[in-house]
DNA sequence: GTCTATAAGTGGATAGAC
DNA sequence: GTCTATCCACTTATAGAC
């Protein structure tokens, strides 16, 4: 026998929540937050609101869960970038700051999905909390990398590394978000971010 | 005589648009374009709703009309502000751009509207536009204070100066809106972004 | 130019069947 | 757990009075 007797209901619901989390990043980040219907997350999923509401108690907790969701999965993310490229490439802190950062930001609808998250967060405090909480997580964690190269390599950091962390994470945003608006790829976007974080990150730490 | 018989209609045209632009900047601020109604934006205007259509094609039109009027209103800004501090504090770079730059930023509802705008800006090319020409003008003015300031008092900055009116201008953006997220007021805004900007610009400018 | 009235549609959310 | 049916509030946009 399986584990079917123990949990089989609450697998099931859990899946359900899976799906919808993932329509609802799909739809909010395509018309926003406002625009999106409950029915078009709904079916984008393969549910009826009636699923929906008894997994959900509103459209607003559905963000909020989202919001959490993914500020989870992001700051995993750059845990699994960090192991995936921290023994050779530890010289080259440009190159790895994008690699950890830039490309979380670029790909799929990212810039999308964040600037309506903002929007959001700077009307209701529930969901700047929330976002507060994940930026202020996923600061510190890339801070704690940069020490870590800058420690290693022996380099000099002219400004202190909680800004350059903070500096540097408002620049990806930015950057990507710019590069969307105008059209391009995300590898395009990529190769922009490359670069301005190159000319950055040169002129900020020096080599000792 | 005035010239009542000449462009009686005209002007008070004008003052309806004029009202309504400035009602929705406030409704859009606070509620966001998807949720803002063209009933709420008519009610705090003094309007009905058959006033509205008789000026504005639609609510896109409306927001449309709204980014370009901001974006005309910012960059006259810029020039006045720059007029009325350019003699005696050339040296302070970091004053300079905090006034120039954050005051506009940190004060009323901007960091609201501002986020607004780019997160429709990332789903409508015709937004995007707008928006993405306001901020090419809006930084090629910063840039051009910049260089000044720079030729003047000799200063080296270790990035391009288009590199740092870009930054200078995305930080002071993400400062604010953090800032308003956090539950700061505007003054205290204001402190925080001068004294990030004051590190930033002084590890990414020499005095040669 | 602005208002009232209204048309036609869409939204979130609930109750109860299965 | 999920679906169907439905309620009610509210939206945009128009037509025609003033």
């Amino acid at each position: 026998m399986t584990d079917t007797t123990t949990r089989p209901a609450t697998r099931r619901r859990e899946q359900t929540r899976s799906r919808l989390l993932e329509a609802a990043h799909a739809v909010f980040a395509e018309v926003g937050m406002d625009a999106a219907s409950v029915e078009m997350i709904c079916e984008r999923a393969g549910f009826t609101r009636g699923a929906f509401y008894s997994n959900f108690e509103s459209k607003d907790e559905l963000f909020l869960a989202l919001i959490a969701h993914l500020a989870e999965a992001k700051i995993d993310e750059v845990a699994v970038r960090v192991r995936s490229l921290a023994p050779d490439a530890l010289g080259d802190l440009p190159g790895a700051v994008r690699q950890i950062v830039g490309a979380s930001m670029a790909e799929r609808m990212e810039p999308q999905l964040i600037s309506e998250i903002r929007a959001q967060a700077l009307r209701d405090p529930r969901m700047a909390a929330a976002y507060l909480g994940w930026q202020t997580g996923l600061r510190a964690r890339i801070a704690g990398i940069i020490q870590d190269v800058v420690d290693t390599c022996g380099m000099r950091p002219r400004i202190p590394v909680a800004d350059l962390a903070e500096l540097l994470l408002d620049v990806s945003e930015d950057t990507c978000t710019r590069a969307a608006m105008e059209g391009r790829t995300p590898h395009d976007a990529g190769e922009l971010l490359n670069e301005r974080i190159e000319r950055l990150v040169s002129a900020l730490v020096d080599l000792s």
